[in-house]
DNA sequence: GCTTTAAAAAGTAAGCT
DNA sequence: AGCTTACTTTTGAAAGC
């Protein structure tokens, strides 16, 4: 009965460690991205989630942790990418998407894809835009994604085309090359997706 | 040009097979006898023998098994198998008349002909045997379990139905995936 | 899980002129 | 800007790491 005992403290022990090196790895990766408090409890709640229904088996734990983090942007809207997260992470952005894909069926997340919109706060803010152009490229998205604008385009690539028109309609320009730059996108994806967005939904652009 | 019915905008584009044409097979040797072989055994296992006519890929083991992919009709798979078995002949090697041979996969195309919302869908089916990560790749990836196949949907109408073991596979996945549609509103 | 083969879909990316 | 090449996803078998 000892023996017995003392298994199930080795085990608790090791459960206990690894819970701990889960929730400082969500914590540093967090931290590097600037995500908000909540943003790192929901991903503890998942991880966590994903620990109970012995979803770790044949994973890693950063892969997991990792996954978890960027469910749980998503789930916040304030949804970063796959490379972003990667960035931070010592997993490739490829077994990031395949743990995530896993865990969300696994665990029942039903998340829908990323909207353009959500990405409009963080790119506006890091160029600079004001709330009005802001709000002008939140209105360019719902009138594009009504008109099956987004239909298999990149979320990013999209909003990064919105804030673009909008930068431009607002009076406080800002380059392709400056909002390729926030957005992670290249200056032909905001070009292709501008020209679309601009021809189909009527806008003038007058450069 | 185009008729715009979707059950015969179908098209094989690739068919997987594999087959056993002999108990085994000196690769090194058989690598430097053919002209279009290609063999690095550290690379991968199998000699790659590539035919022109019917333009198929052959991955010969030395274990006798063979996988042959490319082919656009199960005719050509045909044809292609016996071109390869005639060449191994002329080597020498016993192979029988007619090799079994096994349909692994068929890849077919095809066309709704009406662009599609991929989001309403995704939210049509909550998200049920379906995946959609625009953000990683265009098309909307949705598991049948009869036909037991995987369709790629694209925004355009577009479609790919892959896994399929007969033609007819495909055939069913499409007519399912209409009546789904406009069932639920979305075609 | 990876390696190799082939093929389509549509979006994005990178290199070169 | 535009063209070319190439990578993303899915499927399946083969032998071996």
């Amino acid at each position: 009965r000892l023996r017995k005992w003392q298994r199930r403290i080795r085990v608790s022990n090791a459960t206990e460690r690894n819970l701990a090196f889960a929730l400082s790895e969500l914590d540093r990766m967090a931290s590097a991205l600037g995500l908000p408090r909540n943003v790192r409890e929901t991903a503890a709640v998942v991880y966590r989630d994903a620990v109970d229904k012995n979803l770790i088996r044949g994973r890693s734990i950063e892969g997991v942790a990792a996954a978890a983090l960027y469910a749980a942007c998503r789930q916040c809207s304030v949804p970063r990418t796959l490379d972003e997260i990667a960035e931070v992470s010592r997993v490739s952005r490829k077994e990031i998407g395949r743990t995530y894909r896993f865990i969300s069926r696994e665990l029942g997340l039903k998340l829908l894809p990323t909207s353009p919109i959500d990405y409009v706060p963080r790119f506006c803010s890091g160029l600079n835009l004001k709330g009005e152009v802001q709000s002008r490229a939140v209105e360019i998205l719902r009138q594009a994604g009504e008109r099956e604008l987004t239909s298999g385009r990149g979320p990013t690539g999209v909003a990064a085309a919105a804030i673009y028109i909008s930068s431009i309609l607002g009076g406080e320009r800002r380059t392709q090359r400056e909002v390729a730059e926030v957005a992670g996108v290249t200056e032909v994806t905001i070009r292709n997706r501008y020209k679309e967005l601009a021809e189909k939904l009527d806008i003038e652009i007058i450069l | 040009m185009n008729e715009h019915r979707p059950e015969e905008s179908l098209k094989i584009e690739n068919i997987v097979a594999s087959a056993k044409v002999t108990d085994s097979l000196d690769l090194p040797s058989l690598a430097s006898r053919l002209k279009d072989a290609e063999y690095n055994k550290k690379r991968f296992p199998g000699v790659v023998l590539r035919m022109q006519d019917p333009k198929i890929a052959a991955l010969v083991f030395g274990s006798g098994k063979v996988v042959l992919t490319g082919a656009k009709s199960i005719d050509s798979l045909s044809r292609g198998l016996q071109i390869l078995a005639d060449q191994l002949r002329a080597l020498g090697i016993d192979i029988p008349e007619n090799p079994e041979y096994k349909i692994q996969n068929i890849v077919t195309s095809a066309d709704l002909g009406t662009p599609i919302n991929l989001n309403k869908i995704a939210v049509g089916f909550n998200l049920d045997k379906i995946e959609y990560e625009p953000e990683q790749f265009p098309g909307l990836v949705y598991r049948l379990d009869d036909p037991k196949v995987v369709v790629l949907l694209f925004g355009s109408g577009k479609l790919i139905i892959t896994g399929g073991k007969v033609p007819e596979d495909a055939q069913r996945a499409v007519q399912r995936i209409l009546s789904e549609l406009s069932s639920l509103g979305l075609i």
